[in-house]
DNA sequence: TATTGTTATACTCTATAACTATA
DNA sequence: TATAGTTATAGAGTATAACAATA
């Protein structure tokens, strides 16, 4: 994409829904262009994330955090096995379940992803106060509904 | 997608980012699933209403007030001229650019769309004071890039 | 040379529907 | 009956690369 930063056209301006996803856009594409080569997607470093952080955790309730489908939760692991970055093992109490668990090259390139994860941070909080951060996050749970972690 | 609202992942919940990309999905979720059967996409509505607001722009502004690429732009309005919504005129004054207009069709699609999205943003809205919308729009505003009309 | 549109191509994310195995 | 995973399928959005026509 060029970068060029254009207007807000009148009347769409007024529509929350537009900066909402023009804002995602913004972080995605800044993402995808500083570190698209070298790390997996968001999404799938979300999905990585949560593996490593529970490990035998399932497909179902990762899809519950992140909020998405079970069938789209199956692409994204799909795709991440078949790139050997996770690996599915039969849960032995569930038999319905499969654990998920990071492979070796899972690990490593998670580690690689959080410190692009952490680099885009600084990009994208370095334009707020350390209120405003706190601020916009709340204002965002609001509409995602996802509650903190006491 | 079942409706259920899960706990924000300790870990990620840090991230900024990844709260963007939750609202975003929620924003999208509920659009789709409230007008998904009878109304174009956010994004095609977006376009739509730039074409009536702005009759004869080209493709190449669009997407610069998007903020998308001009491939994506394309496919875009592809869609919109299958079916009938939207359709290109040659410019009289810079041949290279194509001047885009809507059709019949397309003037009550949007009438139709825009009510969809003032539904939409009521939902969208309702969490906020009239103040927390204007602040919310603003630090959107600062990851976006885009300027308010004056 | 730069801009606009275009085509070809590819990948990610999203979901619905229906089916299997298990609880 | 309900849950977890799966497969098949489809659509939307995103982009890069290269080319043609025009400015």
């Amino acid at each position: 994409m060029p970068d060029t930063v254009a207007d807000v056209p009148p009347g769409l301006d007024d529509i929350l829904g537009f900066h909402i996803r023009l804002a995602h856009g913004a972080v995605y594409r800044h993402f995808n262009e500083t570190f698209g080569t070298i790390v997996p997607t968001q999404k799938q470093t979300s999905v990585l994330w949560l593996v490593s952080d529970n490990p035998g955790i399932s497909q179902i309730d990762i899809a519950r955090l992140l909020q998405i489908d079970r069938a789209t939760m199956m692409a994204i692991t799909n795709t991440l096995t078949d790139r050997n970055l996770m690996e599915r093992r039969t849960s032995p109490i569930d038999r319905r379940r499969q654990a998920l668990h990071l492979t070796a090259a899972g690990v490593t390139s998670l580690t690689v992803a959080r410190a692009a994860v952490a680099a885009h941070e600084v990009w994208l909080k370095s334009r707020f106060t350390p209120e405003e951060q706190v601020q916009l996050v709340s204002l965002l749970r609001r509409i995602h509904g996802g509650q903190a972690d006491q």
